[in-house]
RNA sequence: GGCGGCGUAGCUCAGUUGGUUAGAGCGUGGGAUUCAUAAGCCUAAGGUCGGUGGUUCGAGUCCACCCGUCGCUACCA
């Protein structure tokens, strides 16, 4: 039966560069696209550049060009990228067309007609200067908690608290530095929430891995929450009909981005779309003929486990049979870092390195589930010299020159040990189809380099170096065994390395190979001269590779560059600070506070009354150090109820929270309930 | 703290519904070879499967607790 098989990986943004952690899932999508189509089923790959939002915008600002320029560009680099790697998209696309306008468009009407979409009044911070709403990440300030500076809006990362930019003290917007103010508008809102039973459903038939399904289980327990679908010009987006000013959210339009990538294939291979992908003319169930597929990250299940199946089941479209999750790439154990020299871009690998060792270095480790992925450069290099140059390439090697030099390039037929050898290769084939349809490809590769080693030791045995000499016809025979155990490797190796399966292919003198191909064997048949298949890797390339992918660490943990110069607050007078009472106290009795890791609860002497403060400084200190120790205390600060009690002023410290905790001390001689001027 | 994941040889990882002496690759030691891109072959060493209890005739595999680690989440005025 000939399947018919849709697939997608996650629109990259169009706001910088492919690197090796985005690898990991088109590797893993075109291998399974790729294994597809070798085993003659009709596989189609689909993706696009993901090219709407705030940052695309302001980048285009920055660089003083239109967006459309900036996405045009950037999709040139995708692609290139791509190809490197050789990801076989049938079509990449971008978000920014006309098929994407019009998707996204009717999805939006129909979820309105399905009464889907609500208006509501938002608070949010504005910035007058650059004249555009500001999104939470691009609000920076204070934190609320831990006065931690410099921060975005919707969390710190020093303390990890989440907030509102609303919240934060002393914002500023991230791009110009002013201060923003607080606007009220309309947006427009998904509710969510409707879909809750159906989304419950197709979870039930299997739709993401079992541990997947726990997290979105915990989401729903949690309720869902209505998703906030709009945003105010200017915005580089598509306008929502009958608004002036208001746009769709990136996040709505990039997942219907597959839809139009879909469709724009359709239309130019005159493919037709309504059975491709049913829900424009056709209800969902008017065709089962393609299975659709989805290959995510980890980090965007929120998005394509619960508002993206809904958005669909709203709209009357098809949605996914399976979403694939797969984990985050982590760099010898650590995640990618720019100043490690660990974030390499696919270019800068391309440049270094040949780009299947990581295709099959990925498909070495991948598997079924959502777990973070490693690649160590010393196994990484251990396995490709050990397995492609050792075990691959070097079969080929030792059999097809010593065929063409010596023998005349031809093979003659397999006696009973040569057929056994490849009949014990070929009856792999159902677990190696198995293995890569249930995307375990570390099994797969498993399974066929102990196919390797077999037919290396069936060398061994049949020393054809020795029989050369004394009988070159028994010499065929053995080698006929071995060109055909290159072939059978080359077919089962061949979503993983395209390009060796391809060398192997022409030097074999053999028209594309496929998972039929296994059906028979190759015999008196003519080869063509060996082409060298891989190069050892050096451990110095990989070096190179990571100091050129070094970038000097910047100021501050986010990695962003603004400049070195320290950000003071706004200047006040002394009545501002008049306001604030601070006062010398002595720690009486320090305690732990049952149930809260980071707080602390201090009893504190402030001259002739005690004050009891729940202070976050539990990593930082122990209670006893602190029992007769002087500190300065914020006296007249509005009394805070929290849930482990009322807590009355603050001790004042340094330090960005967490175990990065400095009490400030006065001098000795300083009294309990002396003032601090 | 809550929820969830993870913790198997030096390294990277397999271990199917619990079933005989726990596996692979790489790396390390030894050996025999030399056709081959200094590749391949044989062989050895190396693990109380994070810890402690429990269920069971039998547990890496199930349960409880603990330790470590990671993610989400909460207090941290």
């Amino acid at each position: 039966m000939t399947r018919k098989i849709v697939v997608t990986s996650a629109l990259p943004y169009a706001n910088g560069p492919i690197h090796i952690g985005h690898l990991v899932e088109y590797i893993q999508t075109d291998i399974w696209v790729r294994f597809h189509k070798l085993c003659g089923h009709e596989c189609l790959y689909f993706c696009a550049d993901d090219t709407h939002g705030t940052p695309v915008m302001l980048s285009a600002r920055a660089a003083g060009i239109p967006p459309e320029q900036l996405i045009e560009k950037v999709h040139r680099e995708h692609v290139q990228d791509f190809e490197r790697f050789h990801v076989a998209f049938d079509n990449y696309y971008s978000t920014h067309s006309p098929e994407n306008q019009h998707f996204s468009e009717l999805i939006f009407k129909r979820l309105d007609e399905a009464g889907s979409i609500v208006k509501r009044q938002v608070e949010q911070a504005f910035c007058e200067t650059c004249n555009m709403a500001l999104p939470d990440r691009y609000v920076k300030g204070t934190c609320p908690r831990c006065k931690a500076e410099d921060q975005y809006g919707d969390s710190c990362e020093v303390c990890s608290a989440t907030y509102r930019p609303t919240d934060m003290v002393n914002p500023t917007c991230a791009t110009c530095r002013a201060v923003p103010v607080l606007r009220s508008s309309e947006h427009y809102f998904f509710k969510l929430a409707d879909y809750e039973e159906r989304l419950k459903v197709l979870i039930g038939q299997g739709y993401t891995q079992p541990s997947v399904a726990n997290k979105l289980q915990e989401w729903f327990d949690a309720g869902l929450k209505d998703w906030d679908i709009s945003r105010d010009g200017p915005y580089f987006g598509f306008k929502i009909p009958g608004e002036s000013d208001k746009y769709f959210y990136v996040w709505l339009d990039a997942p219907i981005g597959y839809i139009a990538s879909a469709k724009n294939y359709c239309d130019r291979e005159g493919l037709d779309f309504n059975r491709l992908w049913p829900g424009e003319h056709a209800s969902p169930s008017d065709s089962d003929e393609y299975e659709l597929y989805h290959f995510i990250g980890k980090d965007i299940v929120y998005f394509h486990a619960l508002f993206w199946p809904a958005m669909l089941q709203g709209a009357g479209f098809k949605t996914a049979k399976k979403l694939f999750v797969h984990g985050f790439l982590t760099v010898n154990g650590e995640k990618m870092s720019k100043s490690r020299g660990t974030f390499v871009t696919a270019a800068t690998f391309a440049e270094h390195l040949d780009t299947e060792y990581l295709r099959y270095y990925y498909a070495s480790k991948l598997n079924d589930s959502v777990h973070d992925l490693d690649l160590s450069i010393e196994d990484f290099v251990n396995k490709v010299n050990s397995d492609l140059v050792g075990k691959f390439a070097n079969l080929a090697s030792r059999s097809g020159p010593m065929l063409t030099k010596k023998l005349e390039g031809r093979l003659g037929e397999l006696d009973a040990d040569g057929r056994a050898l490849i009949d014990r290769m070929v009856a792999e084939r159902s677990q190696i189809v198995q293995a890569y349809e249930a995307l375990k490809y570390g099994a797969v590769v498993r399974h066929i380099v102990a196919l390797a080693d077999e037919a290396n030791r069936y060398v061994e045995s049949k020393r054809p170096w020795d029989t050369l000499k004394t009988d070159p016809e028994l010499t065929r025979v053995t080698l006929t065994a071995v060109i055909n155990a290159v072939r059978v490797l080359a077919v089962y190796l061949k979503p993983i390395l395209p390009v060796y399966a391809r060398k192997v292919e022409r030097f074999l003198g053999l028209s594309e190979l496929t998972m039929a191909d296994l059906d028979s064997v190759l015999e008196n048949h003519s080869i063509n001269p060996f082409e060298h298949l891989f190069k050892r890797v050096e451990a110095k390339q990989v070096k190179k590779m990571i100091e050129s992918s070094k970038e000097p660490e910047t100021s501050g943990s986010s990695g962003d560059s603004s400049n070195d110069t320290p950000s003071f607050k706004e200047q006040c007078d002394m009545s501002d600070f008049g306001k604030i009472d601070l006062r010398v106290a002595a720690i009486k009795e320090a305690d732990t506070v049952e149930g809260a890791d980071k707080l602390l609860r201090l009893t504190l002497d402030v001259g002739r009354v005690d004050r009891n403060v729940l202070a976050g400084i539990a990593l930082a200190y122990k209670p006893e150090d602190l029992v007769g120790r002087k500190v300065v205390y914020f006296s007249n600060l509005k009394p805070r109820k929290m849930r482990f009690g009322v807590s009355e002023g603050m001790v004042l410290a340094a330090g960005g929270g967490g175990k990065e905790v400095y009490l400030l001390e006065p001098d000795d001689g300083a009294q309990p309930g002396d003032e601090i001027r």
